[in-house]
DNA sequence: AATGAATGAGGATTCATTCAT
DNA sequence: CATGAATGAATCCTCATTCAT
């Protein structure tokens, strides 16, 4: 009981949960009871760390936006050619990086705000913009917004089919790069 | 009062109100209460009408799947050639054809949920394979599935950024598909 | 359909179904739409048949009452002596000839009612009048009186225990009776 | 307000408000807006205090029978001998001791309950076996089981009768028992 | 600094009843 | 005669938030 009076991980443990509670029932079924049960925290904790529900939602997908970013720009930094490149992306799309299911449910989810909330945008603009400059490493500016358009789309109708559909390949790839 | 007792329309204009109020709010922001109001309808209209929130949630999405796609093989077949299909395509992912504020909230919401319940899948599963149908009048299949992505990928990516960046051109689509 | 436009049945289905209702929910479990659902009737009939929730459960605890003393004075007639008398007595309170689930929970819903509505004492009088009546068939009104007590207490308690208990034996209640 | 901000007989006084309610109208009566305007307590209070209306309820007469066998026991433990026992359990029967209006409504609705729920049913076994063994201070188990059925039936029969009927005598139950 | 108690607003849903047909 | 459509009141319950401690 004492032990936990003064936990610094108070704070983080709760948007952690958040985030799973989201991944689980989307924005929709966040509450403060649910989020406190399953971070195991006094209801009172809720509001006594984050001004609202809103604010926590906004730092889950901050948190997460930033991560998954972050994983990006190393996964691209990792590349040493265009050639590896291309390979790494078509794993991307393919499922083999990111893409498990609590990721893809908090990316819609993310998309969803953002399409009717700006600062959810500023999020999203932020996320975009390093990715496509990641791209950049290998590829021009119009290569990178191409590709990113690409990977965005073919991942999405791969995840939001009933069944998986052909994987992306780096033969088509190159082909629509023209290399 | 009376001029009330039977009206048909009754059901129509919960879903037109419900729709209307995701695209404002989103599906977290949807009660019977709210909508009800929206639709200027006694609250137990909606119980009446609808087993549940979920029902009235589901039939929006369906509606709205089904009235895109529509549109979308509408468009794909007034292209008499794939000279003219090529600029359809730009126009749509510009924006000219679909992608009004509330068509794209509503889509991200549809596709959060498609990525966390099975049932959404479905209405997106039909959507986007009609919308591959569409697009093979024009192109085989395997182009029918990258013009795919790239028509969703480079939508989302105009759409959810804070500056829209630069449009797709019908030059560059034609040189990805080696046109 | 049509069949069914005017069917005189329709009313005891009705009752029927709103008796097996209170056997599984008791009285706090009887609403209009659950008995509608149960007896296969628009729920336009239960107010169309019956001007109320009370007038429909009154009328089936009347008909229980009524059919349950039935039985008890055709039980008793048959009895050629005291002493078959007796032993039909015992096999009545050890559970031989009434006291299944549903009539068991019916018995006590109605005397949860009789203890706080003096119409319903109306019907506990009379059934229980005609008990002991059916009891002086074979013995004095004293001993009818005791014996009729000594029937419904034993029967509760070897009901509403979580393990039966010992049966009444035709020993003890000739004892009892000094017989 | 303020004065009420911390009241720890809050949860005692809504119990008693449903025990209150419940000798009015029943268990089919109880609703939690009706209790906690009887109570005088906000609304919310209901579900904060209580998981749902059946812990309530169940409450109630958990604390009802509790009561009701002290009541029982202690009675029977001032008795000095058999003599004075009869006389006891005579008066018991006659209502000198317990039997005013709400305490057999709660009686009986416990029956009901009991009669189609086994979590009920555990209260009426403990209850019921503390009144025999209450009994079997002064009298041998065989006869303890006949004493208490012939109290809960003669009461049973006195209380639902529209008039009264005879009163036991120390003396018929002396007869009984055979002393 | 942290929280358990408390609450009023709002949540979905069920309800008995009305009434045009 | 009978009922399906409809509704406003009431149902239990969840909620984010407040605040004394």
């Amino acid at each position: 009981m004492s032990a936990r009076r003064t936990d610094p991980e108070r704070r983080d443990n709760i948007v952690a949960a958040t985030r799973a509670l989201i991944a689980q029932e989307g924005v929709d079924g966040v509450s403060h009871r649910k989020v406190a049960a399953l971070a195991d925290v006094p209801l009172g904790s809720m509001t006594y760390h984050f001004a609202g529900r809103d604010e926590l939602i906004f730092e889950v997908f901050s948190n997460f936006s930033h991560q998954v970013a972050d994983l990006f720009e190393t996964t691209m930094q990792k590349a040493t050619g265009t050639e590896q490149a291309i390979d790494l992306i078509v794993d991307l799309v393919n499922g083999s990086i990111l893409a498990d299911q609590a990721e893809l449910v908090l990316t819609h989810e993310l998309y969803a705000l953002a399409a009717r909330d700006a600062r959810y945008r500023e999020i999203t603009h932020t996320w975009m913009t390093r990715s496509r400059t990641a791209f950049e490493r290998h590829f021009s500016p119009q290569e990178a917004r191409l590709l990113d358009a690409i990977v965005e789309g073919w991942s999405i109708h791969r995840a939001l089919d009933t069944t998986p559909g052909p994987k992306l390949t780096s033969t088509e790839l190159r082909r629509v790069l023209g290399r």
